[in-house]
DNA sequence: AATGCAAATGCAAATAATTTGCAAAAACTG
DNA sequence: CAGTTTTTGCAAATTATTTGCATTTGCATT
């Protein structure tokens, strides 16, 4: 839990720092409101729309990245540095991809589409290991 | 064009149609109401809900998919095909990644994670080459 | 430690995308 | 072309997110 350091300018809240906290305890990113639920719990003080606030700052400064996943109608946020996941269509665990196979095709996309590459966010969906042995659990018959 | 088949117990209309082959014309998956006004424009009678209640059933049937581009919040929509697309971050083009790099990663990804892979979509963003010159052009200090 | 000012917060109200209920219209079946 | 089912349009409802404004808080400077 190395500690993030904010932008120039920007003031040292309770409640962003518990944002922050929480974003980086938390493997998958989270609903904006999953974020307010969770602190309110833990006994913060904040309201929904400080969390909103916080998370477009954030977001707008490269710090955080905001994310739509398959078939959710509710962004998620999570630290910049986790941003390639896998989902479980089942049970919708999200699993990090650390070593990132991207990295290897940027020097093709570049040349074959001439864009300056910036960024990028992979979201790959399935089923987990347990899923999958519950599933076969149930019918033997796949 | 090869006509797209819709699945059993659906009935072709002609606002069905028409979304579907709008979908196949473009490039760049496209919001609800850009679908809608493009198709009010060609004449077909339709409503916004019709446009929104096609594309859901089309995904949940695995023949649209749905997503969120960087910093948008409203859903685009795209045939299934069509899933990896780089985008610019000046003029918000957008190039679809048509030999996809994720194939390769596929198997180490299943290896690493135990994942059962049911699909990806990945998302680039950078700068186009047009606006790259643009740039260049207004300052030569780069 | 008190002061002053900008930044941040909470609340309630506003906005905007998407969804839904329902009656009428269109598709397909035989 | 009559009967049944699906689809549509419209208007109203829902839900995530944003915003205005008055108040509070963080922090730099006396």
């Amino acid at each position: 839990m190395a500690k993030i350091k904010l932008p120039e300018g920007y003031k040292t809240t309770k409640q962003r720092q518990a944002i922050l906290q929480l974003l980086e305890e938390n493997v998958a990113p989270m609903h904006a409101e999953d974020i307010y639920l969770k602190l309110k719990e833990k006994g913060i003080e904040l309201s929904l729309s400080t969390v909103y606030r916080n998370l477009d700052m954030l977001q707008k400064k490269g710090l955080v990245v905001k994310a739509y996943m398959l078939n959710e109608d509710k962004a998620r946020f999570g630290l910049a540095s986790k941003k390639n996941y896998l989902v479980c269509q089942e049970c919708k665990k999200i699993v990090i991809i650390d070593n990132c196979p991207f990295e290897k095709f940027k020097e093709e996309l570049i040349e074959v589409h001439g864009f300056d590459i910036l960024g990028h966010s992979i979201e790959v969906y399935g089923i987990c290991p347990d899923c999958k042995s519950k599933k076969s659990q149930n019918s033997e018959d796949f």
